[in-house]
DNA sequence: TTGAAAGCGCTAACAT
DNA sequence: ATGTTAGCGCTTTCAA
């Protein structure tokens, strides 16, 4: 049951060569003679040779491993000893990865990743403890770099990593402000396209069911989409804030129809509280389109899931985290330093709700 | 940017001590002198000394890594180079991960790693240019063993894993018998509980939408089911089988509608493909619970999300993945030594689908 | 209780 | 093109 350590001496001896010849043909470099490479290479067949990663990673500095962070900004005090808060932490733990979005997250990572035989090291970070121990595994060289996606607003941990001289890109933009590199969404062109479309639609009583006000995310989206109707003569546009949760969603949409009950079509934030909204919208009699169009925000597989499927804002996620896996490669091999941003397009979806 | 590799050697020399009483002091061994443990401790802690994981993973053996694997079956022939079937891998990524009983297979696994400083990576495995990346990164010492859940029968990597002598506890009992450990569910206990709810809520022509039938879970869901049955009488059950999806649920749901206009409650074999059903019977204009009572499989999030909310046989996943972390961690230090099974009880949770 | 020293298995600089 | 050798930073005997 005990790994036998073979080592490179061993593969060596049994192809009558050095340990660095071996090394060199395992790491695919050039200046090998190709009948010596061919007797190496059947040597380390033979013997059914796997390189040692530590050793390896000592001399070379480097794991091949990324840490991927999913980010709180649970300000909790310390934790005492090592029984940390369970439950709000499975809570946290529950609560992101019954998300869709976060699905989307890892696949593109994943994506990117996988075909350079790297992997990603799953982290959650909602308390101060719980972020020390990322910057700790960082710091101790367990990856060579984080991809970071925040949930809330004030997540210190980006700004955390910069000073500690660490490698790491996040989703979105940092709410506190940092010099590091992230790729974002145009959201307020999202916003945009929403209202045109509901515009376009012949819907003129419009409401918003926003995202949280204090993300740029949420506050973005929602100024494309009062700023597009304001200059299609709209002064006000009736608004209830969610929190990006289902839950959240139908509540608001709930409040929205209580004091507009004549509204004919609502941009929601994200589809998860758009699914919310939808089902909120039905309990209260309005059928979606018909009554009530409804545009959706993400085009997560909430939005397939949705009766009627949603016609939604989609945010390339699985795209937009490649490119952050590409930007923290980069990064993580000196080829670039300034930290960047990189942007995405939004595009509308057409489906049923609207 | 670059790591200042602060050494063992560094916080010696500040605290005016040798190389190994700085070791003992970190790794917290008894036999250090008080006064010297904190001469050592307040260096390390002015000079911002962190252990180098590779250093000390190349003499203890040991990464304080896991893999989490979620493997699929695709025999689908080697892959052309790096450049992999990207279509087929992030169709299964996004299948998978959109799955809510992912989300609670790493919760699980974070709850029990993260208060022993312990990170799972993680690996997706559905072809077998993956499954070999998956064992060269076991055989390698990138990490100390893996816990796989596989999402299909005859998947050949739990038997791999224990060929190759790698450290390794699956997710379910594996489909193709190999001496390794697990946890399961009592499928068939399951099934009966599903069976006595409806039966005890007077339904009489009862239905059921099982999972794949070359899946034990789903066979045994299915035989408790109809084992129950027939022993309160009843000697045929209308099936469709499903693809534990929601899609899958909803079409099984239809064809089960079509054949049996009449019938009155349906279990179906988990909650995603009962949140299919409801949506089918809505649509075929049944209410749920009046006109058919319907008892899904989980309690995974999709049971709340579903309209109404389900009642379902809950499978406590997140106590078994923490219960497999554990399984693979004794195995790992040597203290378990024996392919071990972990079989948890299943518990009905009414709510309102019957 | 503490220190000196021998590796762990690998890469890379240098010599050939 | 190949071999020799000096570390990478740590843990862990073994002596003191």
């Amino acid at each position: 049951m005990e790994r036998q350590s073979l080592t490179l001496e061993d593969v060596a001896r049994e192809a009558g060569v050095s340990r660095a010849t071996v090394s060199r043909v395992i790491n695919g470099m050039r200046n090998v003679d190709p009948a010596i490479r061919d007797v190496v290479r059947a040597a380390v067949e033979r013997t059914g040779y796997a390189p040692n990663r530590a050793a390896r990673s000592l001399v070379t500095r480097r794991t091949e491993t990324i840490a991927l962070v999913i980010s709180g900004a649970g300000e909790d005090g310390e934790d005492a000893g090592d029984d940390e808060s369970a439950d709000a932490r499975n809570a946290f733990t529950a609560r992101v990865f019954a998300d869709p979005f976060f699905g989307r997250v890892v696949g593109g990572v994943v994506g990117f990743l996988r075909p350079r035989s790297m992997h990603p090291v799953l982290m959650v970070a909602e308390s101060e403890a719980a972020r020390s121990q990322v910057t700790a595994f960082l710091r101790e060289g367990s990856a060579d770099g984080a991809l970071v996606v925040s949930t809330h607003a004030e997540d210190p941990l980006p700004a955390r990593l910069v000073a500690e001289g660490l490698h790491a890109v996040c989703f979105a933009r940092p709410a506190l402000p940092a010099p590091i590199s992230y790729v974002d969404l145009a959201h307020r062109e999202g916003g945009r396209l929403a209202a045109e479309h509901l515009i376009a639609r012949g819907r003129r009583r419009l409401a918003t069911v926003t995202g949280p006000l204090d993300l740029p995310a949420g506050q973005e989206r929602h100024a494309g989409f009062r700023e597009t109707l304001e200059r299609a003569g709209t002064a006000y546009v009736p608004l209830a804030e969610g929190g990006f949760t289902l839950a959240s969603g139908a509540h608001a949409m709930t409040r929205l129809l209580s004091e507009h009950p004549d509204l004919d079509g609502v941009f929601v934030a994200n589809d998860l509280m758009a699914q919310g909204a939808c089902e909120a919208l039905r309990e209260h009699g309005r059928r979606v389109p018909q009554d009530v169009a409804v545009v959706g925000f993400d085009d997560s597989s909430a939005a397939h899931t949705c009766r009627p499927p949603l016609t939604t804002v989609r945010q390339p996620v699985e795209e937009m985290t490649a490119a952050m896996a590409r930007l923290l490669q980069e990064h993580i091999q000196g080829a670039r330093t300034e930290p960047t941003a990189l942007i995405f397009e939004p595009e509308l979806v057409v489906r049923d709700s609207s």
